[in-house]
DNA sequence: GTGAATATTTAAGCGCGATGAAATTTATCA
DNA sequence: TGATAAATTTCATCGCGCTTAAATATTCAC
């Protein structure tokens, strides 16, 4: 009754209506702190998994070290981050999120999460379990996806 | 089983991971085209709800009618847009979409859809049924939602 | 029909993102 | 040690997005 076809189909639906109010509030965000979606994309990832060196934001951003760089030194110039020197290779730089950058980005966390929230609460009841469920598998077989693909390059 | 702070928990879960994901991808997409995400943001707008006047445009990106302008300029001097009077309202412009730009918007939902059929076939066999039927409200209740802010505004 | 409102365009100017080229400092290794 | 490689920065330059201010064309209201 549910074929692998259509369960695509039910993915790819629910992919485009997510991406397209998720994705569209984001950008909304994102503007109204004044950074560019590059300076948030860094921020988020200093929030997610810690300090970097310039050339690990460098690769993340596909762009040349003078880029990241010139943007790292406007985000140091504004309060978001900061530069220190890596204490076992003194040419590189670890950079860091301050408490300040740290904030921005919860609360932009936070503004993704009131959505989610009303959606949830807009579910009927009855189907919250089933949906519950559903949602852990996704979120697994995509974490899974993710590993695959990290381990593939 | 499945109360509601957990429905949310597991929503926050999945747009996390999904948003880590999808937004990545969906970033350098665009910027291999060569178009800023405003310039793309655009075309997908046209692409999904069809052609419409410079000044829905401009509300769509909260810029000024002046920065519209300019960015729908280059993209019709790129071959993305066209431009055409309005027939009812010879102030205005009607944009539109050709061949080529609804090609690049093509071409970066399959991106998305070959993601989302990736994840699909990971998924549990098992699951499949319960996971396509819980997308399927998810997807609805989402439409809902968006139509009643729709209204509000 | 005349004046106000609307839709869009043009122009000047600023900051950011990005590049290539060149410089600096520190690590590696033969 | 001494040449080479690596990590980052600085500089000049360009295009884009954005704004404000001003201009143009058209519609609407009285």
């Amino acid at each position: 009754m549910f074929s692998t076809h259509e369960l695509q189909n039910a993915l790819k639906d629910w992919a485009e209506v997510f991406m397209a109010r998720s994705m569209h509030e984001w950008v909304r965000y994102v503007r109204g702190t004044g950074l560019s979606m590059p300076q948030f994309s860094t921020l988020m990832r200093l929030y997610y998994r810690g300090q970097c060196g310039l050339s690990e934001i460098t690769a993340e951003l596909d762009v040349t070290a003078a880029a990241a760089s010139q943007m790292v030194d406007r985000l140091v110039r504004d309060g978001y981050l900061a530069r220190a020197e890596d204490p076992n290779d003194r040419r590189a730089k670890q950079i860091t999120l301050t408490d300040h950058g740290r904030q921005l980005v919860a609360d932009g966390i936070a503004v993704r999460n009131r959505w989610t929230e009303s959606l949830a609460e807009h579910l009927d009841p009855a189907e919250r379990a089933a949906v519950g469920q559903a949602l852990r598998h996704l979120t697994e077989a995509t974490r899974q996806l993710n590993e695959m693909r990290k381990n593939e390059r």
